[in-house]
RNA sequence: UCCGCGAUAGCUCAAUGGUGGAGCAUUCGGCUGUUAACCGAAGGGUUGCAAGUUCGAGUCUUGCUCGCGGAGCCA
């Protein structure tokens, strides 16, 4: 009985009988030749029938069978400069697991409403398999990066009693006999009870938004990692920043090149992605603006075309630093030497890919807090937990919040988010 | 909520107001090295829904539904 291996491992059994077991994922067919392309998760393998090696029975099953079929195949493995991927199996059996015929995705192009409708069999192509790999290889990168520096995780709750922000819709819920609760738009403030007491920290896990946004870069849940350090200033969080940018984009090109050119991802403009990243502040952002004859206003955020020109200036991510407290959250610190500026920063990803990183400085002083909490009209008996936090050993403290898939589109080079995750969740889209 | 574009075979798309076609997929036939194989043949249609203009509507008009892109909002 001959050996069951996966696809991946291959070039150990050359010259070696073997069994792969997989689905059909093409096949070709030249007069008395099939050429069966097997797929398994790990790899793809092209399996060669000849009509005089093979008894009829399987030369005519060969025939039959139809894509996406469940099959096992046996033969001999050899190496074939032909052959996609180097490799290729003499074949002499197949057995068929489950036939099938008629499947809907056809290698040919496909729209994105039909392949959206059949996201549960569009993840078994090959775009979408090297996508998937990659999004777990930068989930992977994540956790050990944090790990590796002392970091603890710290999940925080998906339900919560009240907006973290104050600012975007979010989905809402009835919570037994407490009222209403809320899906988390961030799990920011919690992790700001976890930086002080375990000194770092790092949530991850999925995000809600209800706003009515129908954008490639919007998703209604999606994924995101939030590090929380105590005694760190903006200066700190920006190292870390870059640090962690540099460790994640190194880390997909060193482990996931066969992906990225699947995806046909030019990986020069992803190669120069190393420290230090380009800083700029909010002022020097509106300069570049008006440079470029753009009618942005001093005062407002960027727009999602602001961002494009600015990103545009750079082959690397930039980080603006230092906006205009108006446009940003209550909990910002402000600037000592300028008041009117939060000690923000947003990381923009280049070709247009937009924010992926938005962090700050946190807001130390309790009685600043109380006030902004007040000026942002929010409930202020909502935040007494978080207020202790200022109220019992508070300590210059700051993190940042990296959006997954918006990360994984940018180091995929991919038109639309609806691609970075298994199963979007969009707002006119809540289907597979 | 607003702006723009779109909906025709299972899929991707053509069709001047005048008999709805092609490629892929499917089925059949051919080919000993295919690379989204190729060559030949066949089957496959309530042109998103409703109304209107017209001798005649896939095509023009109005309304509706759904989708895509963007704006706003947001990350």
């Amino acid at each position: 009985m001959s050996k069951k291996i996966s696809i991946k491992d291959l070039k150990d059994y050359v010259g070696q009988e073997i069994q792969v077991s997989g689905w059909l994922y093409n096949k070709r067919s030249s007069g008395k030749l099939r050429f069966l392309i097997l797929r398994d998760g790990s790899g793809y393998l092209q399996c060669v029938y000849f009509k005089g090696n093979v008894t009829p029975e399987v030369f005519e099953l060969t025939d039959k069978i139809g894509q996406e079929s469940s099959i096992t195949v046996t033969g001999k493995v050899k190496e074939e400069p032909r052959s996609p991927g180097g490799y290729e199996l003499d074949a002499t059996e197949v057995t068929i697991i489950h036939e099938t015929h008629d499947y809907p995705i056809t290698p040919k192009e496909h729209g994105v409403e039909f392949l959206m409708d059949n996201r549960h069999l569009w993840l078994r192509s090959s775009r979408q398999v090297a996508i998937m790999k990659i999004r777990h290889r930068i989930v992977k990168a994540i956790r050990d990066f944090f790990d590796d520096r002392g970091f603890t995780l710290m999940d925080a709750p998906i339900l919560t009693p009240a907006a973290c922000e104050g600012t975007s819709t979010l989905f809402e819920t009835e919570y037994f006999d407490l009222g209403k609760a809320y899906l988390t738009q961030s799990g920011q403030l919690y992790a700001e009870a976890g930086a002080l007491a375990l000194g770092k920290v790092y949530t991850f896990g999925p995000t809600f938004r209800a706003e009515k946004s129908k954008t490639r870069r919007h998703l209604t849940e999606f994924w995101m990692v939030e590090p929380e350090v105590a005694f760190s200033d903006l200066n700190d969080n920006m190292d870390l920043a870059e640090e962690f940018l540099e460790y994640i984009v190194q880390s997909v090109l060193k482990d996931r090149a066969e992906e990225l050119k699947v995806l046909e991802r030019d990986i020069t403009k992803l190669q120069c992605v190393v420290r230090p990243l380009p800083r700029i502040s909010y002022d020097e952002a509106v300069e570049i603006l008006h440079k470029e004859g753009l009618p942005f206003e001093y005062g407002n955020d960027l727009g999602a075309a602001d961002e494009t020109v600015i990103s545009s200036k750079f082959d690397k991510p930039v980080m603006v630093h230092r906006y205009p407290s108006e446009v940003k959250a209550f909990y910002m610190k402000r600037d000592p030497e300028n008041p009117k500026l939060a000690l923000a920063v947003d990381v923009l990803a280049p070709e247009g890919y937009g924010e992926i990183i938005g962090g700050s400085q946190r807001e130390e002083s309790l009685e600043t807090l109380q006030e902004r909490i007040k000026e942002h009209d929010l409930p202020m008996e909502a935040f007494e937990w978080y207020l202790d936090l200022r109220r019992f050993g508070s300590v210059p403290h700051s993190g940042f919040g990296l959006g997954l898939e918006r990360t994984v589109a940018w180091i995929c080079g991919l038109e639309h988010v609806r691609e970075t995750i298994p199963f979007a969740r969009m707002i006119y889209r809540n289907t597979p």
